[in-house]
RNA sequence: GUGGCCGUAGCUCAGCAGGCGAGAGCGCCGGGUUGUGAUCCCGGAGGCCGGGGGUUCGAAACCCCUCGGUCACCCCA
């Protein structure tokens, strides 16, 4: 451990070191290629943007009104870095109007100044799909589908899905004012803090896990006997179309989640192989005013955001080691002409790469037990060595590091063997 | 922001009712006559005992502060 805290990472954030990354590119991958089945495209915005922009996710949500990385630049813009992914995808769209329905996906970091924990981090990254232009429940349907389709991808077995309805905005505040006097009236004992959450947003109370306001939100009306027609009828619809597709899921009138821009459908993966404390391991919803509240079009939208932390916590925990990739080298060429040919091994390793085999080798005139202890450590299935007498007859000498057998072939042939070698094994 | 636990070699940890020149296992490097790995044997490198202050004749051990890690709360991925 390094003792100089300037030279460590900084609080709640880490490096992915392989062969750890190896799972990130596994994971990802399969996220792109399930996106493109679906029809999505890659989109990239930038890691800050003017502070506004996340203002309109909600300026009494937790993650903008206390965990924002904010900031002033040279020139006194006022700024903060992404603490969210949606946020700035409809800035996007607002800002180059593509012609709806809008599709994209994306891998990126989100920040939240927050103490970390098991499962939180500083820097999270998530994988996400936004789509904006399209209210069509089939399009809640497809996104949920996306994203169920993947964790089986992946070999998840222990998910719940929970999905809800949070109404339309217009329908929504005779309900919220319902909840709110509700709420109020068990408030006496219950403390300044919740009658604080209540006066800021009632909605917010109804997910606390606060043992002590259990019984006020188990009793507290729900929305879902408040739901406009309209909106009633979206949420049947979706409600059909995962049954038909064969998606379990269930009803929680109370998952609200953290932003304030969410109407319709909202929704949440939930690990229950992990604690509670983590067990979000995606989640998302709708957010038909958010386009609009940017100042561009009415525009439904509707996306989620999987936290590939906390997916790996959960591949961990049921013990899926499907995206793990060994990164072991095929050959690994060994130099046993103490240095005196470096060229020579240059061109073989070489002529082994560029025919796409992957070769490690020594470096720096070490013994030859040293280097082949090295090709072992390493995990190479082949040993290349070429020594004086190999040279002398144009050849190299190949060690099969499993079975211990040992061959002369040829040093035009080498390629060749090693391919052939490789679907001898593969059969 | 609040609270619990924890900081000794690259990793996992032992050591501590304060006292011989800081240890083990694993890993790493080298050697067992530079033509052979995974076993075995021998040797070696590598620690401001997280940092600062205090108590003491004496601190890795005790006290305070600080930084960091970890877990939990709030909330989220």
């Amino acid at each position: 451990m390094s003792s100089d805290p300037a030279f460590r990472a900084p609080i709640g954030v880490h490096d992915v070191l392989p062969p750890e990354s190896g799972r990130w590119a596994g994971v990802v991958t399969r996220f792109a290629r399930r996106a493109g089945i679906f029809g999505f495209g890659l989109i990239q915005t930038p890691l800050f943007e003017h502070i506004e922009v996340f203002h309109r996710v909600g300026e009494h949500t937790d993650v903008v009104s206390k965990e924002m990385y904010e900031f002033r630049d040279k020139g006194d813009r006022h700024l903060a870095l992404r603490p969210e992914g949606t946020a700035s995808v409809v800035r996007a769209y607002v800002q180059h109007r593509p012609l709806p329905p809008w599709k994209v996906w994306y891998f990126a970091p989100n920040f939240r100044y927050e103490r970390p924990q098991k499962g939180r981090y500083r820097q999270h990254w998530q994988l996400g799909v936004e789509v904006l232009g399209l209210d069509d429940p089939a399009i809640d349907i497809e996104v949920i589908a996306l994203a169920a389709g993947f964790y089986r991808d992946l070999g998840l077995r222990d998910l719940r899905l929970i999905i809800n309805s949070m109404g339309d905005p217009e329908g929504r505040g005779a309900y919220v004012e319902a909840l709110r006097s509700h709420l109020l009236t068990s408030s006496n004992e219950l403390g300044p803090e919740f009658v604080e959450r209540v006066e800021a947003n009632p909605l917010r109370v109804l997910d606390s896990r606060n043992p002590e306001w259990q019984s006020a939100i188990e009793s507290a009306p729900l929305i879902s006997n408040h739901l406009s027609p309209d909106a009633s009828a979206h949420f049947e619809a979706v409600k059909a179309g995962l049954n038909a597709l064969g998606i379990e899921f269930e009803v929680d009138g109370r998952l609200v989640r953290g932003f304030d821009y969410y109407t319709r459908t909202t929704f949440e993966f939930q690990s229950t192989a992990l604690d509670a404390a983590q067990n979000a391991v995606g989640g998302g919803g709708r957010y038909d005013g958010l386009a609009e509240a940017m100042g561009g079009p009415p525009t439904p939208g509707i996306g989620f955001g999987i936290g590939v932390e906390r997916l790996l916590l959960a591949l961990d925990a049921e013990e899926v080691i499907s995206t793990s990739k060994g990164n072991a080298p095929s050959v690994f060429v060994i130099d046993g002409l103490s240095g005196t040919d470096e060229l020579l091994l240059l061109t073989v390793t070489s002529g082994l790469r560029e025919a796409g085999i992957s070769t490690e080798r020594a470096y720096g005139g070490r013994s030859l037990k040293a280097q082949w202890k090295a090709a072992d450590r390493c995990g190479a299935r082949y040993g290349v060595m070429i020594g004086k007498a190999e040279v002398e007859r144009d050849s190299v000498v190949v060690k099969d590091l499993e079975t211990g057998e040992q061959i002369e072939v040829r040093r035009d042939q080498l390629v060749a063997w090693i391919r052939e070698s490789f679907e001898e094994n593969y059969q």
